[in-house]
DNA sequence: CGCACATCTTAAAACAGTTTAGCTAATTCA
DNA sequence: TGAATTAGCTAAACTGTTTTAAGATGTGCG
């Protein structure tokens, strides 16, 4: 009756895998059970089950993931979608790891993906990645990167459920029609900016580039702490800067020329701190002796620092999790309102800030 | 006839979806013709196939991936496993990167995991993530990260086709039983090192942990150039380094204590290099007034470095790729024999090497 | 003994597609 | 004109699983 496979298989050499039939058949039974054995562990008697295994062993046989998931019409596969980034950053990459970590943890999986486009372009213009045009494929998304408002209503027209990675969302104010995670940026700054004024600075500036929202919230916790001491805001924010070395080099000289010249510096991020320490330094400029230095991120650049730089932890990895969850929880209760989880952040002490 | 399934749907929510026998009614044709309507192209005339577009486009249908998936016998989903990190690395970062970049341009998708396991345990008893349990999900893997003997055994006895990233495979000898792809760890340092004497430099010191297979290759090639040009080799291998920051300090005090001192040192890798430059500048050391350095990796950290690091560039994103064309060639062709592909380095020329 | 009931088990339906055998109608050719 | 071929399509079979309705078997109780 069975028409010989060996046709098609002798070019393809796809490995005739042993079905639940042929368990069935050997183990004397009817397939359903072998799917009874296999799932809910009901229903079986003792030496049904017993006989069932053996079978299963002997032949060596495992189910096709593919053919159990039409029926459960759900894959547990979720997509990592990338955005706008030329490459993984590492901070991206431990974002992912949590997701990986957490996704793998519940016996689910999870699929990479980069996408590429203009904010300026129309939303339906947008063109997905294969994945996302699938249908069946992955139960829902993990939006990382740079996400612009025209991506936003272009993931929300086909309908599936996903969870954006908030911080780098640009351009929406407030609405709330998706869930989101993300971490505090506004506080990172503020618990940082009140250390170094416990440390007894007094001139205390803010260098990044608030043209970037995360940059901007960060900004506003500085002058939150500022504020509350009564001191004054000194901020740093060359123009047209090329690349963050660049604008190192232009801050490290703002810096300088400033009459009096403050004593410690808040950055946006630890890219930036990294550059206006080696701009000082090759201006001579010794830190944290002369001007301490605080950052934000905690990348691994923080540490290779000398001295190490002082900054704001993000938890990277929880953020994933947190993701993950948040998506997991979304596909169990689709009518659940949305949510905007926001992490903590941790002020790390290390080597750049001076006790005056 | 057909059951209600509001019961369940009411609680899930998943959105009905319409199906291929939808858009068959919708279109007035028998349910073959859609299919064949989207796949292969022959036998459907013209008024017919645009008369089916149209129900597709009406309906909004996207075929189910899972049932297709059945049929075709491949999942055209491959994984990429991470073994033995502790996260994942902006190096494995870009492979990865790489062979998600090559997978989409020919639909495949690209699913991530994670993988820690022990050199020492049998290869039976390593876990591997539940990915490659399952049956039917994946079509192959791309393995990276550290690869024992006791994993490669393990990923053979699943019976899936896998690529190994090899620079990382450690303790097996030429063994030939799987395909391969890398960078030339030999020509790499072999290049740096002739460059260094073609800069006129004469004493020239290697430093780095030869214990890694990697690193002892790019130690060869060193030696390799050392002796072409009848130099004398200077190795620097600081026993039980506790990380590579105390290796930089203990071998930057090993350098300067030699007598007479090298004029340049090849680094076993951008890390090493980076440790060592802030170790020497700590000893008030010029780089590379007074002593030349390259390294190898071409990491970001690279162009970081004042005056930034010369260093031998490794393609990461290219080894991603051809380790996914590797792959499909493997799907395609599995009878074929194994193959390692060795991609070759390029030496950067920045900042770190002086003309003597 | 017969009925109700619980316990296993099986056959069949379902899932959402692909593939093939076979049918109809149109076309080609002697 | 009639037979052979071809194009275009449909219905049915198939993929490998889960789920359900129904059947078989065994047990407790009046």
């Amino acid at each position: 009756m069975r028409k010989p496979r060996e046709a098609s298989a002798s070019v393809e050499a796809v490995p005739q895998k042993t079905t639940i039939r042929d368990v069935a058949r050997a183990a004397g039974v009817g397939i359903g059970t072998i799917s009874r054995v296999l799932n809910s562990s009901s229903q079986v008697s003792r030496e049904t089950r017993a006989r069932v295994l053996e079978a299963i062993r002997r032949l060596g046989f495992r189910p096709n993931a593919q053919a159990r998931r039409i029926l459960k019409r759900r894959s547990e596969i979720v997509c990592f979608l990338l955005s706008n980034r030329d490459f993984l950053h590492p901070f991206h990459a431990r974002i992912l790891q949590g997701v990986e970590s957490y996704a793998s943890s519940l016996k689910h999986h999870v699929l990479f993906a980069v996408l590429h486009y203009s904010p300026r372009v129309p939303a339906e213009k947008i063109d997905l990645p294969p994945v996302l045009q699938e249908h069946g494929l992955i139960d829902g998304i993990i939006l990382a990167g740079t996400i612009y408002p025209n991506l936003l209503r272009r993931i929300e027209s086909i309908h599936m459920p996903f969870v954006a990675f908030s911080n780098n969302v640009v351009g929406t104010d407030g609405e709330q029609h998706y869930d989101q995670v993300g971490f505090d940026d506004f506080n990172g700054t503020l618990q940082a900016t009140r250390y170094l004024i416990e440390q007894g600075h007094r001139l205390i500036g803010f260098a990044g580039d608030t043209s970037y929202p995360w940059i901007q919230r960060r900004f506003d916790g500085y002058r939150r702490a500022i504020r509350e001491s009564k001191l004054k805001s000194i901020s740093i924010l060359p123009q047209n800067p090329d690349g963050f070395v660049d604008f190192g080099r232009k801050s490290a000289l703002r810096i300088l020329s400033r009459q009096p010249r403050p004593t410690a510096v808040v950055t946006g991020n630890d890219e930036t701190a990294y550059a206006l320490w080696l701009s000082l330094r090759r201006q001579g400029v010794k830190v944290p002796e002369e001007i301490s230095l605080v950052g934000f991120d905690d990348r691994e650049e923080a540490v290779l620092m000398d001295p190490p730089l002082s900054t704001v932890r993000v938890h990277k990895e929880e953020i994933g999790e947190t993701c993950m969850k948040m998506l997991l929880e979304r596909l169990h209760h689709p009518q659940m309102a949305f949510s905007h989880r926001i992490l903590p952040t941790e002020f790390v002490v290390r080597g750049t800030v001076l006790h005056l």
